[in-house]
RNA sequence: CGGGAUGUGGUGUAACGGCUAACAUUCUCGGUUUGGGACCGAGCGAUUCCGGGUUCGAAUCCCGGCAUCCCGACCA
């Protein structure tokens, strides 16, 4: 991925007006922005600029689960029937949402939809001694999951991005010791996307071994969920989970939660010997006694991820990107045609570019209204004008997507002033 | 999967059962323009979702299918 380019090479182009066949505001922004084309219901293409913000959120969670010790792999797409039908879960009765699919050879296969019996059986091949464990890996990969409705546009799709992360222990204790690490990278990872303050852990139903689960819930209107938040605390309980047991459990009162409508944005699970024992995946530990080993799933769903981010990080221009994930970090536009202008702001954008910044440079023959109005739809953090009112003013100005203030700098402050501006990652 | 709504140039809309399916925008060409999606002129672009039916005549009415959105159900 280039980390710096021209408008002109843009092959997407904008839209003063949404689909008609698109309601989801997240929907319907990205397509007008050019970020996502969508194919059907529930399925969307990334393009060049929705495929950077999906990557700088990968890149995200990249850092804090190698800040885990987990090792990344790919996983593949299909899957062999076998190790479902060891879990339990190919009958459809169970599961309702699986893609399937069959070889030449009648051979029935499934299209991923979550990797928990794949990377178990996968793991049997590494593990055998107690000695090989703890381990952690995880995947970030494109998933399938045959929804009877797809929604919301980015909320609910059929196939779309996640991050999966499995660990694999010796006991209860060294899961659990894992888990709650797992835990607070989370919630650096949603620190870090600029949703630290709206995403609540979110206690659930569904826990195998213990009276709930954990999940990531943030705070939107368009959400399917309910949550009751503690301010106090900062944590949440799902609607499914708001009874008494919980309640005592968290020191929690139904007097000081408020109810509010959030999206459910990651969840972790203590799988504990679930899989371990349908798939058979065992070690000897120090005793040589056989033992199965103890597993925990966590999981990120990163296209949601996107919808949720411009769902809620929006105005009625367009985007307001964190830094963290918009797709460039500076919109340079020009305006006019005057050559020494123009060489100006071309000169401009290789600074820029050579000292690292990540630039789209808006050096298409466009008016300065459309210009303007693209640069708010996209949603680039830093916005730099060159114009001869600028000149007039001193140099270029410098405005923030966020605010309304501009600011007029020398030409030869400009590269300062990002660098001391632009946070680091 | 139950219920509701909607399908018309690339996009957004209009059109009483009746003229060559209209307007805006996009796009192409020429000209004038350059701080909030400019203006003038000339063009290109449609099997009105698909199939059947009613009618002298269907974008319009009826039936079936498909697609999309919304509500519900569902949702490791």
């Amino acid at each position: 991925m280039m980390a710096s380019m021209k408008q002109s090479q843009l092959f997407t182009k904008t839209r003063k007006e949404a689909p008609r066949d698109e309601e989801a505001r997240n929907a319907q922004l990205l397509i007008r922005a050019g970020f996502i084309h969508k194919e059907m219901a529930g399925v969307y293409d990334l393009l060049p600029l929705g495929l950077r913000v999906v990557r700088k959120i990968e890149n995200i969670i990249r850092d804090e689960m190698d800040g885990l010790g987990a090792l990344e792999i790919q996983s593949s797409a299909l899957q062999k029937k076998e190790a479902w039908e060891q879990s339990g879960r190919w009958n459809d009765e169970i599961v309702d949402n699986w893609f399937k699919t069959e070889l030449k050879s009648g051979q029935q296969l499934g299209l991923a939809f979550t990797h928990e019996e794949a990377i178990t059986s996968m793991m049997k091949s590494f593990i055998s001694s107690y000695r090989d464990l703890p381990i952690a890996v995880y995947d970030i990969r494109t998933i399938f999951r045959n929804e009877e409705r797809a929604k919301s546009g980015l909320m609910r799709g059929r196939e779309f991005n996640w991050k999966a992360l499995y660990s694999f222990a010796r006991s209860k204790e060294e899961h659990d010791t894992f888990y709650e690490k797992v835990k607070d990278a989370y919630l650096r990872i949603y620190e870090k996307l600029g949703l630290g303050g709206s995403t609540y852990l979110t206690y659930a139903l569904g826990g195998s071994f213990s009276p709930y689960s954990h999940e990531f819930q943030t705070l939107s209107e368009v959400g399917e969920d309910t949550i009751y938040i503690s301010d106090e605390q900062h944590i949440a309980v799902n609607e499914e989970a708001l009874n008494e047991e919980v309640l005592k459990d968290l020191s929690l009162s139904r007097e000081e939660l408020r109810e509010a409508k959030a999206v459910e944005v990651g969840n972790i699970f203590s799988l504990g010997e679930k899989f371990s024992r349908a798939l058979n995946l065992t070690f000897k530990d120090e005793n040589g006694t056989e033992q199965f080993v103890y597993m925990g799933s966590y999981g990120i769903g990163i296209t949601r991820l996107v919808g949720v981010i411009a769902e809620t990080m929006s105005d009625e221009r367009g985007f307001i990107w964190p830094e963290s994930i918009a797709p460039f970090q500076v919109h340079l536009l020009v305006f006019g045609e005057n050559d020494t202008l123009r060489i100006e702001a071309e000169n401009l954008y290789h600074d820029l570019k050579n000292a690292g910044i990540e630039v789209l440079y808006d050096d298409r023959s466009a008016r300065p209204g459309e210009k303007l109005a693209d640069a708010d739809l996209f949603g680039i953090p830093y916005r730099v004008v060159l114009s001869e009112r600028s000149k007039e003013q001193g140099g270029v100005e410098l405005k923030e997507r966020k605010g309304d203030e501009v600011e007029y700098i020398a030409q030869d402050r400009l590269l300062a002033e990002l660098q001391q501006r632009i946070e680091t990652i």
